[in-house]
DNA sequence: GTTAATGCAAAACTTTTGCAAATTG
DNA sequence: CAATTTGCAAAAGTTTTGCATTAAC
């Protein structure tokens, strides 16, 4: 189960490079394994941190534009903003989702709510939108920070 | 009715900066008039050179420290990035809402449903979450980028 | 062998901070 | 007059770019 997983989005993006004319490298290779396995969000910044510790020769630049690279291929996503810096989150069988944020914690937690999506349909339509996609972000405080009191 | 709204920010401004032991200055007067003046979304930089061409003694450093400030007094709100920096609107008068965003032209549009008002409560409930505020972009074309082909 | 991609360093950004001078209460 | 705020310049961040060298097709 693992392998196939692991096959398809390295077929994916091999794929989305021939399409665009450009070439598959040792370097996009290690990103792309790296991101996957993670399996969370990141920012460039961590990813960039992990994948030096592994693999001595690559750059902040390559790390970069790799990202935007496999943004583009429909493989990575951005997620949000924290402290100024990018959230990026795999989006290769992983579909969409929305987010609850904890202001004190910085915990990221996924749902889903149907209801939610279609009335966002609705509303595009309303204005004669044609919408190609959203971003839900409800902000809060976790129950584990609650319980800490830390406000 | 103008000068009564004119009135009512500012008094709110004065009143919180006092509540937080703080002192209202000229340039915080400034800045908060000129926001409110424009009546749109506006980034740090935007209002400063908006700022500039009328008053020329002022500093960018004080731009972003009154926004901050006016964000504390919940007089303005960040209403997310562009472009890497980050957009403010008002919020004094101008009750919670939403953004359609075109891809194509930039152009934001507000709206509100509060159907996706009182989901959003529920599914912070049904996470345990203390729900302090939330943020909705809805990404697409608009009905003139449409029209105009621009995809 | 062409052409594209890499790593590095430097540049380009936005945002924050330290500090002497000015302004506020 | 004591304490806060300002403007400036410099620092601190993240992200992008120019370019010689390396790697892919």
């Amino acid at each position: 189960m693992q392998m196939k997983q692991v096959k398809d989005y390295k077929q994916a993006f091999h794929e989305c490079l021939k399409r665009m004319g450009l070439r598959s490298t040792v370097q996009r290779d290690v990103i792309v394994d790296e991101f996957f396995a993670q399996d969370r969000h990141l920012t460039p910044e961590e990813l960039y941190r992990i994948l030096r510790r592994k693999h001595r020769r690559i750059g902040f630049s390559t790390v970069y534009r790799t990202l935007k690279l496999l943004t583009g291929c429909s493989l990575v996503r951005e997620v949000g903003t924290s402290n100024g810096t990018t959230l990026f989150e795999a989006s290769f069988n992983h579909p969409h989702h929305d987010h609850l944020i904890c202001d004190c914690c910085g915990k990221l937690i996924e749902f889903l709510d149907q209801e939610i999506e279609s009335i966002q349909e609705r509303v595009a339509l309303k204005h004669q939108f044609h919408m190609t996609g959203h971003r839900l972000i409800i902000q809060g405080i976790c129950r584990e920070c609650i319980k800490k009191g830390k406000s």
